[in-house]
DNA sequence: CCGCAATGGTTTAGCGTTATACTTCGAGAA
DNA sequence: TTCTCGAAGTATAACGCTAAACCATTGCGG
């Protein structure tokens, strides 16, 4: 049994009306000794507002929504990448005085889930990683501020928080490019019509041909983004490509399975192909060499994420369709410069 | 304006109790015509009932709070261990229809967090990664059905789902005896009272013993669990300890650091130090030789601490005061035999 | 053709809050 | 003296839902 406005108004000897201001601090109506009893009773009483009566009336729950595909024990939450995002998420809407309700959404029907969530009249909600497919879908059934992560649809309706992805693609390339190399692969997962391979592969064409190399196609390796097949693409580059001097693969699990692979075949990382990753994950420090990578900024993108969703609820009428974040190259260990 | 039950009583020309009826699928008094046009009204109008509603008048919300050790951007959510395990338990709970309201402790004042939670009304609650003292703080003010995951408090109060970390540590430390170590050093941070460190030590210690091996404090090398801390210790032991042939690490992370370390003073594992590692992260099978290492089942953790909270919550009446899951040894190629 | 039960509802009340309108009391202005 | 006004509350209704008690109509055995 929790404490209600009901039990202090009791012990107070006043009306639940008056305890309510007390609480809230709308002092205008009540005397200096009324606002010590009360408060001296809601104190003694540990009394906790319920947020349930509260969202009901306040037709607001202070509840936002986190919604990551459900990925049956592997891939989104456990990217470490989404996950450093929710961390920053939360803390900053906890700071705001918001809730977060944690929610994994199945690929299949993802609109059935959340018409589920709409039960809990949600101020807001965020999607990380979802297809365009199941963000329309899941657009239609949940009607409140929205900010999504890492979308490439060119959606207008929907505020989106996105990388530079075709910059990290082009600043990697010409990063391999400056060093000497032009015989340079791409590795990572099938390019399709858009999105964010697509847009980190552009992003290669372009510093390629700036440099006023022809991009091959014979050089992208299409595979799963995983480390055992960066293995296994490293492996093909050296045995298949021996004209290839770098790589760029747009995942550091990639790159680190590549760099295994070149060492599975006698030769070694950078001396014999070099190699630059995307993301920038705790694991590109641990391999050695250490991987030079393109790195994003988690915390600014879950900031503006935050910021854009904050000023949403307050419906101050924001229209920031898409937030494009900067990419930055960071040189470590596995490019060799053939230069010198 | 979200639909009410209201909506569909004016609608379908009736009531909203007999809707209320409908809705909950209380047949019993209500005609199969009216069942008929109340469900297609529902239907039409994409009604959803309110859970704060609800909530307000069960007494229950159907919430359960997920409460982490808020990390300043580091450690504890971030740990890939601990996501796997939230992942679990929010698809369990999600299949048994709770909602999971994610919150980030600050290591100050963690009961004034909690208090603010009391006012969702909470189910019940995981506490994943506490202190004991949090934990006995944050449990004065959350009054709900409530599972820990890795305390080591003796707390007969709260339900507590650990590791046998005491097998662990035998288990790493046998191996390498069994494979004819026995100047066997251990690596991790500086081992307490009690607590996980403790507990791997005393397996440690035990499997040293029970070979007839006086364990050697000299060999401890206390550290923090980082990738770098490990390349230390990983020198350190080249360097300083020439008869060291093994290392039980009570982290992966530390493990992959030390085997770095190890090659950075131009020896090799396992040929001049075999490493045994804790945790069985992705990384032990990205370093090369990938890491032999004690794994735990996450999903089995995970799943047992939903089903304690669930019995918990339904109030069968519930006193397993702790659960201690079972640990394995998972051989890799880090480990020399040195009986050949 | 009365009484009683089943069928198919409706009404009332209440969960814990808050917004809004209304009351009471005393003091100062007209 | 009456009127008005501010201070300090109180009373009522509503948010969306459900439990529980309360009708109304029909059918049927006695």
């Amino acid at each position: 049994m929790a404490v209600t406005l009901k039990d202090i108004a009791r012990e107070a000897g006043t009306t639940v009306m008056t305890v309510s201001n007390v609480i809230n601090g709308r002092y205008g109506k009540v005397s200096q000794a009324t606002v010590d009893k009360v408060r001296a009773i809601a104190e003694k009483l540990e009394y906790v507002p319920s947020a349930t009566a509260r969202s009901l009336v306040a037709r607001s729950s202070r509840l936002v929504g986190v919604l990551l595909p459900d990925s049956e024990g592997h891939d989104v939450l456990v990217s470490p990448h989404n996950v450093a995002v929710i961390g920053v998420i939360e803390r900053m809407l906890q700071e705001h005085g918001y809730y977060v309700l944690l929610r994994s959404i199945p690929s299949s029907d993802p609109g059935s889930v959340t018409a589920a969530l709409r039960s809990w009249n949600l101020d807001g909600a965020v999607f990380i990683g979802f297809l365009d497919s199941q963000i329309r879908s899941m657009r239609a059934t949940l009607d409140t501020a929205l900010v999504v992560l890492d979308s490439y649809e060119k959606n207008s309706e929907v505020m989106n928080v996105r990388l530079d992805d075709r910059k990290g693609g082009y600043l990697a390339t010409r990063h391999l490019i400056d060093k000497g190399h032009t015989r340079i692969a791409f590795v990572g997962p099938r390019i399709t019509e858009r999105g964010v391979v697509k847009e980190r592969y552009n992003g290669y064409r372009k510093a390629l041909r700036e440099a006023g190399i022809e991009p091959d196609d014979a050089l992208i390796v299409a595979t799963d983004v995983t480390h055992a097949r960066g293995i296994e693409a490293g492996r093909l580059l050296i045995a298949q490509h021996p004209d290839v001097t770098a790589v760029f693969a747009t995942a550091d699990l990639l790159a680190a399975g590549i760099m295994e692979g070149v060492r599975a075949e006698g030769k070694d990382v950078p001396s014999d192909l070099s190699v630059v990753g995307f993301d920038n994950l705790d694991l590109a420090t641990y391999v050695s060499p250490q991987l030079t990578t393109v790195t994003q900024d988690l915390t600014a993108k879950a900031t503006r994420a935050v910021e854009l969703l904050l000023m949403s609820m307050s419906s101050e009428g924001v229209q920031t369709a898409e937030t494009v974040m900067d990419v930055q190259l960071v040189e470590r260990g596995s490019v060799r410069d053939l230069r010198v």
